[in-house]
Formats: structure tokens, sequence, C-alpha cells
DNA sequence: TTGTACGCGTTATCAT
DNA sequence: ATGATAACGCGTACAA
């Protein structure tokens, strides 16, 4: 079984180059010298080595989606499927391959550099939703690898894709006024993070803006999961807020656990918005009113961007790129209608 | 900035071989050449480049895990998070990379071969739950590729990791026998999915071994989502089971949703035990009795199976290798007490 | 259009 | 212990 050009060569009676024209489809074949190679091609079911190839093109067709650590424990938040789905759709439409790197105990960000940035296997990494704090994003920067953040971030140098946050938050927050609402509490995410941040100055300019009050105790941090949303949601609670602004659907979801476990109803006693719209806002009783965000998009998005840096011709000075998805208000049954 | 093993040697002053040895720890190196050359990396930033290293070495160290398109449409569910958290950390403790293949609109089984499984990039490959009809086992097998499936498989040549399917679902159906029902209903997952006719398999022994009449209107086909789950239990709902046997949490949850919105109560009207004890099992209402299987392990043990092949010294006739995880019966509310 | 020759950055064998 | 030198499999100027 011939698995080397220089088989397929010796098979066909030609040189070496000429079977690799054939196999990257060079224009400078005669039809003739393609059909034989071709033939013997097929007849021997040979292969061209990846490897092999990315050496001499420097070209692997890899990327990495690197998921930092504060993030791995929230990777069974649907957020994360989601989004992935969409990356690899991404991957596989453009005939790139996606590595998935997730932080775990046993993998340090000096594991991180020797090991998968610097094996000369990637040409680009999405780095999902890395914390301020993280040092994810300085390490990219400095090992000069094309990259991509999902979710803003501060740094001047950084492209990323994102959603607009603060106007999906204001959104969520306008609504519940307009329902009539003035006490209004909000469970925000890790504040290290820029979507957590965001989502909460949407909360807080809205309710500057409508001149509401908004009370120390109307605030309550989470962690992006049910757990602790509900815990939130309990501490909220004696506050006697009479809506909540979550900053994700897994929040609202286990504040609204939190709400019925203190023998509240929603949205009767208390209204609920989430941010997220992922499956089960649909299948939570009641059904959870929520601003949408395109995540899949959002992942599709970010393997577009990055490949597009490296697949144009033209070495343009590489410009700054972010794109900012618009989000969109789904209401639903969980803030009721007017008070 | 020196990039290569010629620049450093250059730079200490020592031939290719020696910088080679050192980079790899090999032992006939003389300490004062050893340290002379690690400044010349140190000063230099060196890295050794691990396509080249790979076309020499003929290794890659990089593992795919491959989701077959008919659990690509389930990959929000928890389960597939879990299970890539534990690969993922398995190969991060072996040094390896994990490449996600997901079958998406735009990939097919001709593309996946070429591009993946030839590409010569691959070790080695996981098959995520590879449903019967997929043509991903048999290109497996055809290309020669160390690969194990996760979830049996049918194939005599298979490898794979599983769980005690058959055993899980006989507790969850014994559990409700000995609180005396009799009318015990079954919402399975798609029949062509090895864990949905262990599950079912399970559940019909033990109904017959305890000559309890399995009625054809108690078994409903789902999809393993929670809606699947939901429009089997309104088909179950007019043969009037005291109890649901759900072959996943999801769809055990959607079947809650069904029995509440019939206006029936859980547990009190009809008992519903899942399988799998996802997250959110321990947060619906009720909390749900359910099967536990250990996904996490379920990933990382199908790593460290499949890196135990190629990094065995010994070239041992590679024997079938199988590995089914105990389950475990996990009870809480969704059940209630003896009738 | 086709072939020759060199380079991609390592590892590994064999002398020394 | 160290250094030439030959793979590893392919792409691609350059020459013919």
């Amino acid at each position: 079984m011939a698995r080397t050009l220089d088989e397929i060569a010796r098979e066909a009676g030609v040189s070496r180059s000429t079977v690799s024209r054939v196999v990257n489809n060079h224009p400078s074949v005669s039809p003739e010298t393609r059909a034989r190679v071709e033939a013997a091609i097929e007849r021997t079911g040979y292969r061209p080595h990846g490897i092999a190839r990315s050496l001499a093109t420097r070209r692997t067709h890899i990327l990495a989606m690197i998921v930092p650590e504060a993030v791995t424990k929230l990777f069974t938040d649907p957020y994360f499927p989601l989004m992935l789905r969409g990356a690899t759709e991404a991957c596989n439409r453009a005939g790139y391959q996606l590595l998935l790197s997730l932080f775990t105990a046993s993998m340090d960000s000096g594991i991180l550099r020797d090991r998968v940035l610097r094996s000369g296997y990637l040409e680009g990494v999405i780095a999902a939703n890395a914390s301020l704090s993280d040092e994810l994003v300085p390490s990219l920067v400095e090992e000069r690898i094309p990259f991509l953040t999902i979710g803003r971030h501060p740094d001047d140098r950084v492209n990323y894709v994102d959603v607009d946050n603060i106007g999906g938050a204001r959104m969520a927050v306008e609504h519940l006024i307009r329902l009539g609402h003035t006490r209004i509490a909000t469970i925000t995410g890790p504040q290290d993070m820029t979507p957590a941040q965001d989502r909460f100055e949407g909360y807080r300019e809205t309710m500057e803006m409508h001149r509401l009050p908004v009370s120390e105790g109307w605030i309550a941090e989470g962690d992006f999961t049910e757990a602790g949303g509900r815990a939130a949601m309990t501490r909220l609670l004696s506050e006697r807020p009479t809506a909540v602004f979550a900053a994700s659907d897994s929040m609202a979801i286990g504040a609204i656990r939190a709400a019925w476990a203190a023998g509240l109803d929603v949205p009767e006693d208390v209204a609920v918005v989430g941010f997220d719209d992922i499956p089960s806002a649909l299948t939570v009783e009641p059904e959870l009113t929520t601003v949408r965000q395109p995540i899949e998009r959002l992942g599709h998005l970010a393997v577009e961007m990055l490949i597009q840096r490296f697949e144009q011709d033209g070495e343009q000075p590489t410009s700054i790129q972010r794109v900012v998805l618009p989000t969109e208000l789904i209401v639903r049954k969980s803030c009721g209608s007017a008070r």
C-alpha cells in the first residue's frame, strides 16, 4: 500500500513533484499525466500526510478553543455546548479542526504555554470568556498567536466578539419598569467577567435613567449557576423586591426555585427575567422571560473572524476587529402582565 | 529570536544533535555543555517545533472526540460537557490534546474520512455514543485508527467503555416495584442507540422477572430530550401508569412537566425515576430519583484506555478491551414512599 | 508541462 | 560525550 508521494510517483512513472501537483490541483499538469497519477492514487488508496504537509506549508488548519479555569466549572451550562456547536460548524465549513482545551486541576498556565500555545500546532486561538484576572489573554498576547476572545476584553490589543450585554440588560429592566415595577433587584454574575459587569451596568444605568433607587440590598452576586442564583435570591428576598433581573437563565431558574421555596409565586409575587435564552428557559415553570443572545452564532463568528485573519492574502496591517451582536427581549410568562 | 535547533547550536557552540539531546533530556550530555545549551535556550526563548518533531517521531499526542450526527442534536444535554470535561482532564494529565469533531450540516462522512481520520494528525479517536446505523465505526475500523467507543457497540472488533445500563435500569424498576407499583411504564431513548436499548432491556427483564405485565401502551420512545420526554409522557398518561422509568434525566424532567400539565402530582399520582443524575436532577421539583452514571469518569477512562494502547512499549497482540462502570440508584423525592 | 534540488525542524543512527 | 548525516513526507523555486 503506497503511502508517500515517491511511491505514487514510481507507480505512475512520473516525478514526485508531478504527483504533488496533481494532489494539490495545480493547473499545469497535462490531462493524460493527471489521469495516470489519479489512477495510481486511487489504486493505492494514497492520502497525503498532513504533518509533512504542515511542515512544508507552515499551515495546520487547527484552531484551539481555550476555556479558562473559572469557566470550566460552568461548562455544563448549555451556553458552552451551544457555543461549541457554532464554532465546530464554522470549522467544518472552512476545513479547519478545533482543539478543545479546558483548564482543569492538572493544567496550569505554564503547561498551557509550553504544551499548547507553543506547540506549533495552532494557527489561532479562541479564548472563551476569559475573566480579567486570567493569565490567558496576556499569555496569548505575548506568544503572538492570532487570537480572539468571546466576550469583551478591556485590553486594547484584543479582538473579540461579544453580544450587546448592556443593551440586553436595559431591555430587560425597562420591560420590568414598563410593567409597573419599581423595586427591582438584580442577581449579577461574577464581577471579574465582563458580561457580568456589562449586564449589571445595563441594570444600573436603566434604574438611574428612570430615577429609581437602587439599594445595596437589591444587588446580589451569583456565579452564573442555578445554585448560585438560588442562594442570591434567598438573600434578596428579605428586601422584598417585586422583580428581579438575573444575569443568566440558570440563575433566573434558581431564583424562581428560591421564590417558590419561600412560598412566593412567580410572577404574581415577584417577577423574574433572565439572560441567555437557553433551552430550559422554555421548560421551566413559569416559562422564562429572558434576553436572547445568539450563542451559536457567537461561536461561529469567532471562528470565521479568526480564520479570516490568516486566510486573507493581503498583508494588511491587522487592525483591531470587534463585533457586537444584538440581543433580543423574549417575553414569556415569568414577569406576568402590568401591575 | 532563535527558533530552530541550528540557531541554538550556533549560539551555544555545539552541534544540533547536542541541543536536541538537551531538549529531550537525553542522559549522555556533559553537565557543562548542558548548562551552556540551556542558557542559550533560555536566552533565546526557543521552543521545539511540534510539527517537525511529529514528522520525525511519528507522534502527535492528539486525540479526537468525534460526536456523530444523531448525537450532535443532544449536545446541550449536560452529559456531553461532563464527559468532555473528564476526557480533557485525562488529556491534560497525560500530555495529550483533544480535537473535538461534531457532525454538523456541513460535514459528511466522506469529509470526515479525508479531512479528519486520514489527516495523519490523530493518534486515536473516541467515538461518542455512535448509533448502530452510523457509518463512523465502520470507517474507523477500515482506517485502522486506534479507537474506542463510549457506549457499547455490537461489532466484535470494537473496544469500548460503558456503564451498566441494564443493571441501572433494573435497580430503578425494582425500586418502583418495591414501593408497590405494578403499572410501570417506560420512556425509552432512540432504539438505535445501545444505551437506550440496554436501559429498555433492563426494564423489560425486571418486569418479566417480577411477572408484571408490560402492555404496548406503556412503552413510549423519546429522543433523550426534555421535549421528547414530555411528549412521550403525554402519550403514556392515557394508560394511567402509576410510575414511569425514563431512560434519561432530561426525559424524566419532561415527564414531570407533562404530568404536572395534566393536573397530576409527582410523586403522589405518578412516580418518576430518571437516568444519568445530571445537575438539574437536584433542582427539579420534586428532586429526581435517578440512576447515577459516572459521566466524567467515562470520558476520563476512555482517554486513558486509548492512550494506554499506544503508550505501552510491548507489542502485545492488542486484545479487545472493554470496561463497564457500575451505576448507582440515587433515591430522592420523585418516587415518594411506599404505597 | 515536467523534473531537479533544496528546505521545513526534528529525531535517530552511526562514527568518533 | 559529541558531531555528521540520513531520514520523516511534502511543497516549490528554478531550470529544462
